[in-house]
RNA sequence: GGAGAGGUGGCAGAGUGGUCGAAUGCGCCGGUUUGCUAAAUCGGUGACUGGGGAAACCUGGUCCGCAGGUUCGAAUCCUGUCCUCUCCGCCA
């Protein structure tokens, strides 16, 4: 949500924003809406108070005369008051309508335009590897040396779920203990959260739980909803409250199952684990002072690239188009690796994403924070990045770390949880 | 799943239909006192929102989980609903 005051005042710069976020909202049928229920708001306060003035009066009223007159004058005015209330409910559903749907305001680097518009504005350490043999895609690999069940997946839960087997399932182990290891070392508190989430949950957050386009399993007969990533379970922790100033920046970072309908997804480029139901992802979530929102958004952004870099895995970073950002987000960066087994000859697949989400989703969720000593409360800002989703980065692993001779070989950095070297020798 | 209790300010916790935006305590802010800290003591201190004002401030409205209802008037009565807690059952 924005700030209802900060579009009044700033309409044409807000339309504009819209516009380049590709989102229809008719924002000067907002402002007139607005302008007209705040008159309207006016007079129905001047009604109360008279009305409320009179009720006083009747406790000091001399006889029952006098007393039932005044009962008369107090219902008049309230019948009347209710008759403008009725009549504000209507414009402020209306109005609400358009505010709802009016996206995050943008940053001011943020490339404008559609998602062909976004920017590389960083590579990675590791340089793309030139592979003398005919490079394999992850499942290919997988099917070798019996990493993936995808049929099986599919036998007992449908197209896009699967199983890990054998060192694919040691990867995830290994992968969810290597992020959360660097992200304690950088004062994350490490979090498991419910993979389910209430309605209203989703919707402070941003995701729409329940309706034909929707990317979330809901619970039959339950308000609850199976949550698409742990943003909704950490983001919605603190709904309601109000945080000390001097506690911020918290850092938090959660394990959860992700899970995805993935609806009007077919037929997008997504075989194998590219684009599944369910994964397991670490996320990184922080609630920030204002001031603090943009240098955690490039910290949470150098972590996700620390992580990269740590398995050895090529990628870039891309700054999110304005037409390609969700409503929520304020800037997005994109980390993505070099999949080799993508496309005809290696692609580039998003494996991660950084959101600065300002005050748009403390907004709807009501997270404040107070300073000491100051009056009032402000909203928080809050940011969320992937540290590892783990089925993309299996299939990253997978593919760069290929040898000729069909191995694989397991990043350094996950040795110690894996307990060997290479998939696929016999050593 | 069954039974019961409860949702009130940053927190804890009172509250007979009008004088209750709400006692009291904690916390917080300010003053006084005391080598420092602590303690003591006095005063102040809810949120949101509209209007006036350069500002200090003044002035209206709304808010006691949420939504309705009764009433001139509701934290208080009624209905519904959500949530939390306790006990029992089941269970890794």
């Amino acid at each position: 949500m924005l700030d209802k005051k900060f579009i009044l005042d700033n309409a044409e710069l807000v339309q504009q924003n819209c516009e380049h976020r590709g989102v229809k909202a008719d924002v000067a049928r907002f402002v007139k809406l607005e302008t007209e229920g705040r008159q309207l708001q006016q007079q129905i306060e001047d009604l109360a108070r008279q009305a409320n003035v009179v009720s006083k009066s009747i406790g000091k009223a001399k006889d029952d005369a006098e007393r039932e007159q005044r009962k008369e004058e107090g219902r008049e005015l309230r019948e009347q008051k209710d008759a403008q209330q009725a009549e504000l409910d209507r414009l402020a559903a209306e109005a609400g309508a358009i505010y709802r749907s009016m996206p995050n305001l943008t940053h001011a680097e943020a490339p404008i335009g559609d998602e062909a518009r976004s920017r590389e504005i960083r590579r990675g350490e590791i340089e793309v590897r030139r592979f003398g043999f005919p490079v394999l895609d992850h499942v290919e690999l997988a099917q070798q040396h019996d990493l993936i069940d995808f049929e099986g997946g599919a036998r007992i839960a449908g197209n896009g779920f699967y199983f890990l087997k054998n060192e694919a399932a040691l990867l995830e182990l290994a992968l969810q203990q290597y992020a959360i290891e660097l992200l304690i070392g950088e004062s994350f508190t490490p979090m498991i959260t419910p993979d389910v989430a209430r309605g209203e949950i989703l919707q402070g957050i941003g995701f729409i739980p329940r309706g034909p386009e929707t990317q979330i399993y809901s619970i039959e007969n339950h308000d609850l909803n199976l949550v698409a990533t742990a943003e909704i379970t950490l983001g919605g922790m603190y709904r309601g409250e109000v945080i000390d100033a001097d506690k911020l920046p918290i850092k938090l970072c959660g394990v959860s199952h992700c899970f995805r309908t993935e609806a009007g997804a077919a037929g997008r480029a997504s075989r194998g684990l590219y684009r599944v139901h369910q994964f397991t992802k670490v996320e990184m979530f922080a609630f920030t002072l204002p001031e603090q929102s943009e240098d955690m958004h490039n910290y949470l952004c150098d972590l996700e690239c620390q992580l990269f870099d740590g398995l050895g895995i090529p990628y870039r970073v891309i700054d999110t188009a304005t037409g390609d950002l969700g409503g929520p987000a304020y800037r997005k960066f994109d980390l993505e690796a070099w999949m080799p087994g993508r496309g005809k000859s290696g692609e580039y697949g998003e494996v991660t994403s950084a959101s600065n989400c300002t005050d748009y989703q403390a907004r709807r969720l009501n997270i404040r924070y107070k300073v000491k000593g100051e009056k009032g409360t402000h909203f928080v800002h809050t940011l969320n990045g992937t540290a590892v989703a783990i089925s993309r980065a299996l299939i990253a692993i997978l593919e760069n770390c290929q040898q000729p001779d069909g191995t694989i070989i397991v990043p350094e950095a996950l040795r110690k949880w894996i307990g060997k070297d290479r998939i696929g020798s016999t050593e």
